[in-house]
DNA sequence: ACGTTCTCTGATTACGTTCTCATACAGCTC
DNA sequence: GAGCTGTATGAGAACGTAATCAGAGAACGT
């Protein structure tokens, strides 16, 4: 089925021509016979060649036209978004775009990155997972230039693009406040991640903002499914933490909270991320949005300044988030 | 920043040794004396090398341990777990993904595909965008290993997997027709589109295997919004047409119609589709579920069957559906 | 008629790696 | 001690392309 390739020696042969000048006529050089071009062009079509851009990229100074993003979990919506504005961006700067998925795993992330820069991608959009080990980040953007999207590891002198989760969470629980809620329940999944921590700031600066006071009995962590987060939710309403009004920290543990407040339209509740069918509920739910192709853009774009060449001081994008009131039928 | 990279000569110089024993270390060869080794070590932590991997695969017979992936968008939660899928697999085979989206535009796919043989992938993951140029994936298939997802174009002799659109469909409308509903409206989005015909199809099946005949009038197509889809849900219930029951063909569609019928517990609805938060409404709703991630997971092991050498004849996984009854507090 | 510039093409080399061949020495066996 | 086998290393070629160098002929101006 698939026979040897030909190569330009093979094109040069059948056209009766030198190799260099079919590498003349493929890069579409000046000072070719209108003949020879045509003599070349035909024996290409002919045999099917593709020229070997691996054999290509080998050639001094030259760039792969190739970046890699490393993600968490291509299905993910969240990623899912990073990786079309990331895709739209390389390909509008005439890259190919590898996509890896670190599931959160420091020893993937370490093989991808070290195969990546192996292959020589001429750069890196990187998730960092969260790990312990500063020097690895450091040791490759030696030799390609990085970005990181959504975390950013200490230390390490790269651009970075991430959510205001800070601000994010705190205009959501402010509006919970505004509403006179009273006792604003807390729950997140694993506090180790970075966006996390930040959510969770934003959370008890704006009760304390409203003079609330921060309860940390209000406050259930590690919740990492569905199910999970529709007990907690249901513990802190009728347990003693007495809550009036719920912040989700993610669209999963959202989707459990909804589960567990279903028919308590007395029950407030707001949370990070969008869901789509948010609007079909009889319960307004505020939430926190943002554009996910954006994040994935803007890094790109860094990204390829630095390719470029661009050397200035290392650039902190802080992508900002937007409150959205959905449900209540009001559309 | 990114200084000029190591080669295995520098290392080889600074290990004292030929750039052939520098290789051998590399590629963790026999017969290297332990101190040789240890020497070759040091020399490659001290400069940082890592082997050019397109320098190893200009070499003959060499693989570039790339496979690719084209998609439609891969932000569409479809396409995100096709990728999912696809990724993960490439990985378990030591390869390497590379996504590309065509976004729907043949040219896009042409100019794509034509890159990628050029960079010597190893095999091709595709949805091919509809057009009517059909040497195009013939052509290429000459050099790489091709198998389609979702969608086979004719005249290609290429593995390809697809769901069963027809079936699921048919199974979900037969739903409907099993509770009695008379005048069951079909909303559909591009008709061109080979999934939107098989559900049709499948449509068309159930409605006269319930023996009530097909009406052109139930039929409304072309609705690319969500909007779109939600007035012509209205169209189709309200106007002459007189429906009891909407099968909508997609996911967006889908919420378009659940808009339109709010408040309308006699309509009956079902789609194609996931959708996650229908948990919480209060009228069930039949969805034609199934496994994206599965999908891509699929294509890629016939991809990967076929670089390993399998030639037998070419496979046409038809992926099955699964019809789930979401909604209704049942949960 | 002669030098100069422009057009066109080929020969050769380099890119970084791996592979083949060659070499050399150690420890065997008969 | 001659011949073998196993261990350890180096020299050099090859992969497919592009860049440099070189040269040949044509057109041009003086």
């Amino acid at each position: 089925m698939t026979s040897r390739r030909p190569t330009m020696r093979d094109v040069a042969v059948l056209a009766g021509v030198s190799p260099a000048t079919v590498s003349r006529v493929v890069n579409d050089e000046r000072y070719i016979r209108p003949e020879t071009r045509y003599a070349v062009e035909r024996a290409i079509t002919e045999l099917g060649f593709h020229r070997n851009e691996l054999a290509r990229g080998l050639r001094p100074g030259q760039t792969t036209e190739t970046v890699a993003l490393l993600i968490e979990d291509p299905a993910n919506p969240f990623w899912s978004g990073v990786t079309r504005g990331a895709e739209e961006t390389a390909r509008r700067h005439q890259h190919m775009l590898v996509v890896g998925s670190t599931g959160q795993r420091f020893e993937q992330e370490r093989d991808l990155l070290r195969d990546l820069v192996r292959r020589r991608v001429d750069g890196l959009l990187v998730t960092p997972t969260a790990h312990d080990h500063v020097d690895l980040h450091a040791e490759l953007a030696r030799w390609a230039p990085m970005v990181f999207i959504d975390r950013v590891p200490q230390g390490v002198p790269a651009d970075s693009v991430v959510l205001d989760n800070y601000g994010g969470a705190r205009e959501a629980v402010a509006h919970l406040t505004a509403q006179g809620r009273r006792r604003i329940g807390y729950i997140g999944g694993d506090p180790a991640v970075f966006t996390g921590a930040d959510r969770l700031a934003g959370y008890r600066r704006a009760v304390e903002d409203a003079g609330l006071g921060y309860d940390p009995v209000l406050v259930s962590l590690d919740n990492h499914t569905v199910e999970a987060a529709r007990a907690a939710a249901t513990a802190l309403l009728d347990g003693p933490a007495a809550a009036d009004a719920i912040f989700a920290d993610n669209n999963r543990i959202c989707v459990g909270v909804l589960h567990a407040v279903a028919g308590r339209d007395e029950v407030g509740v707001a949370g990070f991320d969008d869901l789509e069918l948010v609007d079909l509920l009889p319960r307004p739910v505020p939430l926190v949005t943002y554009d996910t192709v954006e994040l994935g853009r803007r890094a790109a774009e860094l990204l390829f300044g630095r390719i470029a060449g661009e050397t200035g001081p290392t650039t902190q994008v802080l992508l900002p988030t937007r409150l959205v009131l959905r449900g209540g039928r009001g559309r």
